[in-house]
RNA sequence: GGCUCGGUAGCUCAGCUGGUUAGAGCGUGGGAUUCAUAACCCCAAGGUCGGGAGUUCAAGUCUCCCCCGAGCCA
């Protein structure tokens, strides 16, 4: 079975904002974690770039749409490969093979006859790309969202039958942990139960998106084949543009990861168009909270966005990771405040993990050849940091597998905490003065040493580039858990996490702190 | 307008089916220590749990009303 999971395609409108970078390193995360246990994993991620939106856009610009999106496609790429994004496919809805995948999917929901032509009349939000229904009184009414004047429509266009849908979708959504969080579930089913209706599924003279076959002049609605890039995306490289193929690379996708804004079109609309094309709905949908800055809402008008790219160079993947996935509950709402911010990265990855590995070394190499000292104790199961050690492994690979990195982070942390804890009890540093206490500070040392390889090893889904950091001063192979990762090998990941891998005698390099602390800076 | 979810220490939040002195992290103040990245460890102060009424032997925890904030739908 492959594990298959998406980050939404984010629509091309303008560059990477810090929420398309949060929901994707979340991914990444996970992704990361599935492949540590043994999963085969399909990370998607890519770009949406169809629509009237687009269009337009590219038009203000003085760009061919295509041009257009080939360059805020390419800012998109690369970002994620600044931030080491373990993405295994990156599609694009002008992929030509997703062109192909439209139609052959298309031609099945027909086939189905689940496509009626039918009048479309209303207002029309571009920016949205959504007919709004509650804008009948005014004269010149506007989107209430982007406050941008809509436009008029009138036309026919053709319609999904998702009507017909109505029983499965709310057998669908009642499942349990289909929409998550469980708390996002009551907002779907009250929209479901005042009943669906159909929705229209191509636009008139829009040039700029995937021809309707056998519908001349008519294209897709961008949210219809957007969301297809699903399952293009799971073609290999090689592969020809044939549904049935992509469908058998890895679907139905164990769950797609969005904003909460668009929970809708996953959990209901899209369900439906699969189901009416004879595949499964995807397994789980999990609708993640937005981020506020200092309070606020982050907007253009407001001039306070944060630039995942800034934040990259000014912090690195490891804080701004740490940040996010440690202190917001995913799924929840988050504010993004720069004093806190500093004040975690700098306690927890600085102070307490950092400072751990740092000080343990250091006395380590001192007082015993510069390597891990000989242990009889120290290996034990018993050992009260083992203990730490084997709940904080627990609530690491519970809270990954429900997307509740926090948790995962939080009991790393924990464990990190408890050794910091125990080396301060027992003062290794004045024992060693007795010889005869020599044998009891090797074990002391040796189980902090193994504690820190398995903060190490625990970090490595949420942080890999700081666990690899670690696992260097400890002298072992860094975790790998990005697309190169064999499924066969990484499963060692576990076999890792067993109290008492770390061997005796092994040499320990001279300790250099593996995370820096954070100078405040200046406000932008 | 209907519905949903929130309003708990300076800040971000935990508090399950009602029950001893309401918790954590950060921030703040103090102590201890020197192995370490002025780090770690320990202790403390700080809350009329949005407001009001009610049910109960007992309510942050249940009921009703009101205020404030967010969201979904009309």
């Amino acid at each position: 079975m492959t594990y298959t999971l998406t980050t939404p395609l984010y629509y091309v409108n303008d560059k990477p904002h810090l929420g398309s970078a949060y929901t994707t390193l979340a991914c990444d995360a996970l992704a990361r974690y599935q492949r540590l246990i043994g999963e085969r994993v399909v990370l998607v991620t890519g770009c949406d770039e169809h629509g009237l939106k687009i269009q337009r856009t590219a038009e203000a610009a003085g760009l061919t749409p295509q041009a257009h999106c080939d360059a805020v496609s390419a800012q998109y790429q690369d970002l994620w490969k600044r931030w080491r994004i373990s993405n295994d496919r990156f599609i694009r809805t002008t992929d030509p093979r997703h062109h192909s995948l439209v139609e052959q999917f298309f031609r099945r929901v027909e086939s189905a006859g689940d496509v009626v032509e039918g009048r479309q009349q209303g207002w029309y939000c571009v920016a949205c790309e959504e007919f709004k229904d509650d804008a009948h009184e005014a004269d010149d009414p506007e989107c209430p969202i982007h406050r941008r004047p809509l436009e008029w429509r009138d036309e026919r266009n053709l319609f999904f039958r998702l009507s017909r849908y109505q029983g499965a979708i709310e057998a669908l959504i009642a499942q349990p942990g289909f929409i998550s969080p469980a708390s996002r579930r009551r907002e779907v089913e009250n929209f479901v139960g005042q009943g669906l209706r159909d929705f229209s599924i191509s636009r008139l003279n829009l040039p700029w998106g995937i021809p309707v076959p056998g519908h001349p002049d008519h294209t897709f609605y961008v949210w219809f084949d957007a969301l297809l890039g699903y399952l293009t995306a799971l073609l290999e490289p090689g592969d020809p543009p044939d549904l049935e193929l992509a469908v058998s690379r890895g679907w139905p996708a164990r769950v797609h990861v969005i904003g909460k804004d668009i929970l809708r079109f996953h959990a209901v609309y899209w369900p439906a168009m699969l189901l009416s094309a004879g595949l499964e709905p995807p397994c789980q949908v999990f609708g993640h909270g937005f981020l506020t800055r200092e309070g606020q809402k982050m907007g253009k008008s407001l001039g306070n966005v944060l630039d995942p790219a800034v934040l990259l160079d000014q912090f690195g993947a490891d804080a701004v990771r740490w940040y996010l996935l440690r202190d917001i509950a995913f799924g929840e709402d988050g504010d993004f405040q720069q004093q806190r911010f500093l004040d975690l990265v700098n306690n927890d990855l600085a102070n307490t993990i950092g400072n751990l590995l740092n000080r343990t070394s250091s006395m380590a190499r001192r007082w015993f050849q510069e390597s891990v000292p000989p242990t009889v104790e120290g290996r034990s199961p018993e050992h009260p940091l083992a203990l730490a050690a084997a709940e904080a492994r627990q609530l690491v690979l519970e809270g990954m597998a429900r997307l509740d990195f926090r948790q995962a982070a939080e009991a790393a942390l924990q464990l990190a905490i408890a050794a910091n804890g125990f080396l301060n009890t027992q003062t290794p540093w004045s024992r060693i003065k007795q010889e005869e206490e020599r044998q009891s500070v090797a074990d002391d040392l040796y189980a902090v040493l193994e504690a820190s390889r398995q903060v190490a090893l625990l970090l490595a889904p949420l942080l890999p580039d700081l666990s690899a950091r670690m696992m260097l001063q400890l002298q072992q192979q860094p975790l790998e858990s990005g697309v190169m990762a064999d499924p066969a090998a990484a499963a060692t990941w576990l076999d890792q996490l067993r109290w008492g891998g770390l061997l005796s005698g092994l040499e320990l390099p001279q300790p250099e702190p593996v995370m820096a602390r954070l100078e405040p800076i200046p406000s932008p």
